[in-house]
RNA sequence: GCGGAUGUGGUGGAAUUGGUAGACACGCCAGAUUUAGGUUCUGGUGCCUUCGGGCGUGGGAGUUCAAGUCUCCCCAUCCGCACCA
């Protein structure tokens, strides 16, 4: 054995040996316990950040955990190829996306090598090959035949001078990315998955999985079921005469007899109608439709409406009410219109009190009074007022009895609603898997057959800011006789909706999915970064909901548990630029001063030793340029002490600050753990034949202090890395115990008990950390004599009856004040507790001259003592 | 705007079921070794203190023998919002 810790060597050597021995190759194995663990697969941007060492590290160490368990473990890698930065570069360098891609991925995937991670590149693929998509259009249009799959107008982003569709991200302050142009809201037939046929399951089948309560609270509410009343408003013109019905959803009918004024989407058919007649507000509606259509920026805009001329009659009480055009109504969601109650929800009443309408209270406050409106709307339920017959009744008993009145009319009906919308899935881009469906010469829609299956991407294009090239390649999309071909491609989405499934099988060119599916499925742990919360975990449920339905899975579910990672965040350095910019400089290039007590009060430039400023700590981003890249690290310091430092600085569901010191404290650590390993080696050669065999019975006081550390190890560690998956607190429990056999290989360098107490503390430091530093751990197992590797030794077995105490030490409080510590039989009673407490120097002290009125003892802790 | 989280020493964090606040690590201070520097090792380190003790988990109230943990209100920061992945 080196007596140097030398990562770079080890790390080559242990790699070399899984990979000869195909270590990690996963083979289904009926007779034995599986366990699928799964990482979010990457995008191939170029290289890896942080974010996905980090990613990647948790779930290489559950999968190595779980494979000393004794399960039989998957964990495959792929790539989520398909995507806009591809389109980007290719604009930007005038290199084909297939080519940037594919380049991107040979450089990642050694990185990923380099990293150590227990994977089986046997199947590996990415979402950009053929081999992929292509069964990805297969199931499409057995949706179609399912009925699952619709077109429908839609509102993009549109960009008046690129001419082109633009995503959100691409949507700054309103305006278009590279051309700045002022963005339009435009309508496209586009196509839709169903996702609204599954919302009750996808609801329903949160409860059966074991993901963190808060992402499925998300989900909840994403998909937002609520119970109310579809109602219809008659309406007259300006000139009087009746026009089509305006139907609104609410889900406080209770409020129905406090409508001020009903409100319309500028694309609504009445306030076309009033355009038509009316230049003012045809520009209105006009100005409506500029903007971008993300959620956030339509609800944080400015509210602005304006008079239609119409007027809706209230249903209930013939009461003729004002109909507005408002910007913040949207055709898409719901009916486009909806009724305004402003004496009982907040943006109601902000609108009416800018536009001066009426406001009423229909609802009394919690004292049974009629509330004050003057300051905002009352929105907590409670007794209904002012509205007649129904005066008195509460929320549901006003809801009831206005439905049944409604119903009886027929002028509404109850109804289950639902905020989440259905899944357009067509893009206007180019690096995509193209959507399988052609247009006759008749206006025919039909989904392509099996044979004409795939339809595969060009991949010598050229790339360009006006939208995609495959609406100008007639070679691709003309089919003769008149058909042509769509030219949209997927969403993204789908081809990460189901890639879980096909590692199970991705040599399979003949089928999307076969028996090996049922084996692995569900991902029994799925790990990834918690802004996936709601759209791609939801949509990944959909389709697992729709492959069952096909047949193809036996799953209701695809994670059965799920850990959401946080961000990789780092401290910003700029200056201020003449021009009023910044200038971002990276933390590598950066040195930080700090005053006597290791506070940071300045940085400057290694570069020019000028000052720069400090910006705060943030996301590791290019636009600030504060991340780190993790080969450097490599490259300096080893995988394991990455992987180390990684796992060490915060446990996994929180944001993770980068620290140059911390992965110096990593490394040194290693070096430590070594030279512990490398001297009891040496103690063992010295003393020849030894250590001999561990007499549990024969130790002394301090082989068994040791002893019962290393089972308290033991112990923590597994619930901490199997259970609780917080591997920071499983790492310094492991450094508590190299600390304390540091110390005792400093006192006592003699006996064969010595040696065999401290071999156990050592193989159990070797193995219990052997997921996060798999390299160092791999050689230090083999330096310890064990020919087997260490992936394949069992997990460190507890042994309870090493951490039994024959004393145990409580705290004594005074009124909750901590005033002594008490040694006591473990096998004490309460009161022979409570009288040592009593007579404890310090505690006497504070009773003096005071009364008890109460001791409380908590058994193994503490014994509290009340005075007065 | 809506939905979800987070907030503890100089710093990252620990405290798992209401029961010793600050494990472990970084940083800093002192000493030893080496000495060109770094490395390595040992000890100390929440704040205040009249050395008895007092204060202390974003701020304010409350429940309890006991609150970082439970309840209510407020503030700040972060994530998501359907065409970024």
């Amino acid at each position: 054995m080196d007596a140097q810790y030398k990562p770079f060597e080890i790390e080559r050597d242990a790699q070399q040996f899984w990979d000869e021995n195909q270590c990690f190759k996963a083979v289904e194995d009926a007779s034995r316990e599986k366990f699928y663990c799964l990482s979010m697969f990457p995008y191939p941007s170029g290289k890896l950040h942080m974010g996905h060492v980090r990613n990647y590290t948790i779930g290489d160490v559950v999968s190595r955990y779980q494979r000393m368990q004794g399960k039989n473990v998957m964990q495959p890698m792929g790539w989520d190829a398909f995507g806009m930065p591809a389109e980007n570069a290719a604009i930007q360098n005038r290199v084909p996306p297939a080519k940037w891609t594919y380049d991107n991925i040979d450089y990642m995937r050694n990185q990923l090598k380099a990293l150590g991670f227990a994977y089986d590149w046997s199947r590996e693929f990415a979402t950009c090959d053929t081999d992929y998509y292509r069964w990805e259009q297969w199931f499409f249009t057995k949706l179609v035949e399912k009925g699952l799959v619709y077109k429908k107008m839609s509102t993009v982003n549109w960009d008046p001078v690129d001419q082109t569709v633009l995503a959100n991200e691409q949507v700054i302050e309103g305006r278009g990315w590279r051309s700045g142009a002022l963005v339009e809201r435009k309508e496209i037939p586009l196509w839709f998955l169903k996702i609204t046929d599954y919302a009750d399951e996808l609801l329903a089948d949160l409860d059966k999985i074991q993901w963190p309560e808060q992402v499925k609270t998300m989900q909840r509410n994403w998909i937002g079921k609520s119970r109310g009343i579809e109602l219809s408003f008659d309406i007259k013109n300006a000139d009087g005469a009746e026009v089509e019905p305006v139907s609104v959803y609410t889900t406080r009918p209770d409020t129905l007899l406090g409508v001020t004024y009903v409100a319309v989407a500028s694309g609504h058919p009445l306030a076309r109608d009033a355009a038509a007649g009316n230049a003012e507000i045809a520009a209105f509606c006009e100005e409506c439709a500029r903007g971008g259509t993300s959620e956030a920026a339509l609800a944080t805009m400015e509210k602005k409406g304006m008079p239609t001329g119409h007027v809706a009659v209230h249903p209930l009480t013939g009461r003729e009410v004002p109909v507005y055009v408002a910007n913040f109504v949207l055709m898409e969601y719901g009916t486009g219109a909806v009724m305004a109650v402003p004496g009982h929800d907040q943006r109601d009443w902000e609108f009416a009190t800018k536009y001066g309408l009426p406001i009423e209270a229909v609802i009394a406050d919690e004292n049974g009074q009629a509330p004050d409106l003057s300051e905002g709307a009352l929105e907590e339920y409670g007794a209904v007022i002012n509205s007649g017959e129904f005066d008195g009744l509460d929320f549901t008993q006003a809801f009831d009895a206005i439905a049944a009145r409604l119903e009886s009319l027929g002028r509404g009906e109850v109804k289950t609603n639902y905020r989440l919308r259905d899944w357009g899935v067509a893009r206007q881009r180019y690096w995509g898997a193209p959507i399988p469906v052609k247009y006759g010469p008749e206006g025919q829609t039909v989904p392509l057959s099996d044979a004409e299956l795939p339809v595969a991407l060009p991949m010598e294009v050229t790339v360009d800011a006006s939208g995609s090239p495959l609406k100008k390649m007639p070679e691709f999309s003309d089919l003769g006789d008149g058909w042509v071909r769509e030219t949209d491609t997927f969403d993204t989405f789908m081809e990460s909706s189901w890639y879980f499934a096909r590692f199970c099988c991705a040599d399979n060119h003949d089928a999307m999915l076969d028996e090996r599916a049922d084996y692995w499925l569900p991902v029994d742990l799925y790990i990834g970064g918690i802004e996936h919360a709601i759209l791609h975990l939801l949509y990944a449920r959909f389709f697992t909901k729709l492959m069952r339905d096909l047949g193809l899975v036996k799953v209701d579910e695809p994670f059965q548990r799920l850990l959401t990672q946080g961000m990789v965040i780092a401290e910003t350095f700029y200056r201020s630029t003449p021009n009023g910019g910044k200038e971002w400089f990276n933390p590598a290039d950066v040195e930080v001063k700090r005053d006597e007590k290791g506070r940071p009060i300045s940085a400057v430039l290694i570069e020019d030793g000028q000052p720069v400023e400090m910006g705060g700590i943030e996301k590791m981003s290019k636009s600030k340029n504060n991340g780190v890249d993790p080969q450097s690290m490599i490259d300096r310091f080893g995988a394991d002490t990455v992987r180390l430092f990684m796992m060490f600085a915060a446990p996994p569901e929180q944001s993770l600050e980068w620290s140059d010191s911390g992965v110096e404290g990593a490394s040194r650590f290693l070096k430590r753990l070594w030279r512990i390993v490398f001297e009891h080696i040496e103690s063992e050669r010295l003393e020849a034949g030894q250590p001999g065999t561990l007499d549990v019975a024969q130790l002394n006081e301090p082989q068994r202090e040791l002893r019962r550390k290393t089972h308290e190890t033991i112990k923590k560690a597994s619930d901490d890395i199997g259970r609780r998956t917080t591997f920071n607190t499983a790492i310094a429990a492991v450094m508590e115990l190299s600390n304390a056999l540091g110390r005792f290989q400093a006192d006592h360098d003699g006996s064969g008990q010595d040696l065999a107490v401290a071999r156990e503390a050592i193989e159990a430091c070797v193995l219990l950390l052997s997921p996060i530093t798999p390299h160092a751990c791999h050689a230090l197992w083999h330096s310890l004599g064990h020919d087997e590797p260490a992936i394949d030794a069992r997990w460190p077995q507890l042994d309870e009856a090493a951490l039994a105490r024959d004393t145990l030490e409580l705290v004594v409080q005074v009124n909750g004040k901590l005033r002594a510590r008490i040694e006591s039989p473990a096998d004490a009673n309460k009161s022979a507790i409570e009288s040592q407490a009593l007579s404890a120097e310090n505690v006497q002290r504070h009773i003096e001259g005071k009364t008890v009125r109460k001791v409380i003892v908590v058994p193994g802790k503490l014994v509290n003592i009340v005075v007065a």
